[in-house]
DNA sequence: ATCCGGCGCT
DNA sequence: AGCGCCGGAT
């Protein structure tokens, strides 16, 4: 009948013993060791090629985002210089990367970190997370990619690898895996041991290898508004602008829909939303990418 | 035809 | 809490 100092309702979390964490680490860095993939964004530690990366690996596979990441790089190697584009230049950079949204939030969060952190990328996670496009996921992925921060990464890869490696239950909440995987970050080597997660996920423990929970199905895209939207941007980039009809936006979309060969209510939805997500203006006689 | 996934908005 | 956003691989 031991009084306990601090009555602790659901103490179910998994605590790891040192000595499976020691054990996990072996295996995982060693493994690392001999089989890490050589990428463009590991041979660097500056924050701004990191943030760079981060931002365009959110969304596509890692084959995809090289070359469209060394070309940025070499386009705008500094966060100030990126800072200073033009929206449109930036959209051309990163058409065909898809979810475009997100470039303008990159050169959002340049121009902010520019203006407001001395162009510097912050340290810690709440200044991170204030950023446009940066959520928790970002945020962590910066602070332990660009400053060895011992914060947890936790993507879906690294998810699965945690599940399986350490018996975890599938059902196990996002804050208390979180928990768990801050205990597993080797001293002073979370970029190595995020990279070693990243990589023993992606090519050992697929979701192929390991039983894991069904995925959300995607609606089909033949038809979709977002490859109205696609079409669209790619037609301002080569063009510049679309003529803005007198008579009206629904003119307009037919006009554009005729060039497009999509449905005229289609590419009606499809300029709304883009015009939604700041990706196109509507001025006095044209549609035309942002300033 | 289906899969992949972090962010922001509602 | 759930949905929409992207384009290429398979």
């Amino acid at each position: 009948m031991q009084k306990k100092p601090k009555p602790e309702k659901k103490e179910a979390l998994p605590h790891i013993p040192l000595k499976t964490r020691r054990q996990l680490h072996k295996k995982i860095l060693t493994w690392y060791a001999r089989n890490a993939r050589d990428l463009p964004w590991r041979k660097t530690k500056d924050p701004y090629a990191i943030l760079v990366s981060e931002f365009m690996l959110q969304q596509t596979q890692v084959e995809r985002v090289k070359p469209y990441y060394l070309a940025w790089l070499s386009q705008w190697p500094t966060i100030t210089c990126l800072s200073r584009e033009r929206p449109a230049n930036v959209l051309r950079a990163w058409s065909g990367l898809g979810y475009n949204a997100r470039a303008l939030r990159l050169l959002q969060t340049a121009k902010r970190i520019v203006q407001e952190h001395n162009n510097k990328i912050p340290h810690n996670k709440e200044d991170l997370q204030r950023l446009p496009g940066i959520g928790a996921y970002t945020a962590s992925a910066i602070l332990a990619f660009a400053y060895n921060k011992p914060e947890p990464v936790i993507d879906t890869n690294i998810r699965r690898v945690l599940i399986h490696e350490c018996s975890l239950p599938h059902t196990i909440s996002a804050q208390d895996l979180a928990t768990v995987a801050k205990q597993l970050i080797p001293k002073g080597r979370s970029r190595d041991w995020h990279n070693a997660l990243m990589d023993y996920g992606a090519t050992v423990l697929t979701s192929k290898t390991t039983n894991i929970p069904p995925t959300t199905k995607q609606p089909s895209f033949e038809g979709s508004t977002r490859q109205a939207r696609g079409a669209i941007i790619r037609h301002l980039l080569s063009k510049g602008a679309v003529k803005l009809s007198r008579e009206g936006f629904e003119t307009t979309s037919k006009e554009l829909a005729k060039q497009l060969q999509i449905a005229p209510e289609r590419v009606a939805a499809a300029l709304e939303s883009l015009h939604n997500d700041g990706i196109i203006v509507f001025r006095k006689n044209q549609i035309t990418l942002p300033d």
